[in-house]
DNA sequence: CTCCATGCAAAGCGTTTGCAAAAGG
DNA sequence: CCTTTTGCAAACGCTTTGCATGGAG
């Protein structure tokens, strides 16, 4: 991933190298906030703007994404196709897999209309594993 | 619709009859500053707090929806369950009727996890008619 | 007459911007 | 070196809040 932004023309400097090890592995879809708050700790003067300078940047090379789920967006570090599900009680985010045998095409009725859709966004909202009880 | 707020135990102020003229028959899911506007030249002392306090008051008796796409939030009179069409270009959102032939259940892995799903919430990402040219 | 609702202004939150100083290639 | 990136702080857009006044029931 560090390959791909130099790759990119982008410069490698130690926040951008911090920032991308720390959401490399996240599957927790952090917040702008969150992110700061963590890489605070080893980098006390980083700048609020160096994060969403660098996320932009990342997503700019297709390197993450984002969701926006109201509230403050979220970054994820899966480019592959996915959607989300999302826990009403505690706001957890959980990337689920593209399922073939479920995923369809768009409806005929918007493709009727001359619409042309490109891409499609699902959100499961309801209650998770522990929340259930 | 006036009266459902009635007998939610709203009061019927002027303010609240000309917001619910305004968005009853409005399909372009206009943002809390659109209508804003728009109410402005009827009643020019209304204040900002009382067309959120009046959406707000609507979404919670279950006579309007939201929907977040990013940026403001938009107002959706349609209450029927129906997903949406955002047009790249010009910002369009169109609604999209629930097709039963291509709606299904959550994806097996999703409810596998434990997740119980209780909403989905589709947004069709693409060119509208009008901007496809 | 009693609350609820309004208007106003200020605060809140998440995000973006402008600019001088610092540092990567 | 030259250009990008950083850090800071201020500005921004959208939304919420607190409080005194005003109007519906």
């Amino acid at each position: 991933m560090l390959a791909d932004l130099k790759r990119a023309g982008l410069k490698l400097t130690p926040q951008r190298i911090a920032i991308v090890r720390e959401i490399a592995d996240d599957l927790s879809h952090p917040t702008a906030q969150a992110l700061f708050e963590r890489l605070r700790v080893a980098f006390p003067t980083m700048s609020f703007a160096t994060v969403y300078n660098t996320l932009d940047a990342l997503a700019g090379c297709g390197l993450t994404g984002s969701l926006n789920l109201g509230g403050a967006v979220r970054f994820d570090p899966n480019t592959e196709p996915h959607h989300h599900a999302v826990c009403d009680a505690c706001g957890m985010v959980v990337d689920v897999d593209v399922d073939v045998a479920i995923d369809a095409a768009a409806p005929a009725t918007l493709s009727a209309s001359g619409f042309r859709v490109l891409r499609e966004e699902r959100i499961y909202r309801g209650l998770c594993d522990r929340c259930t009880s």
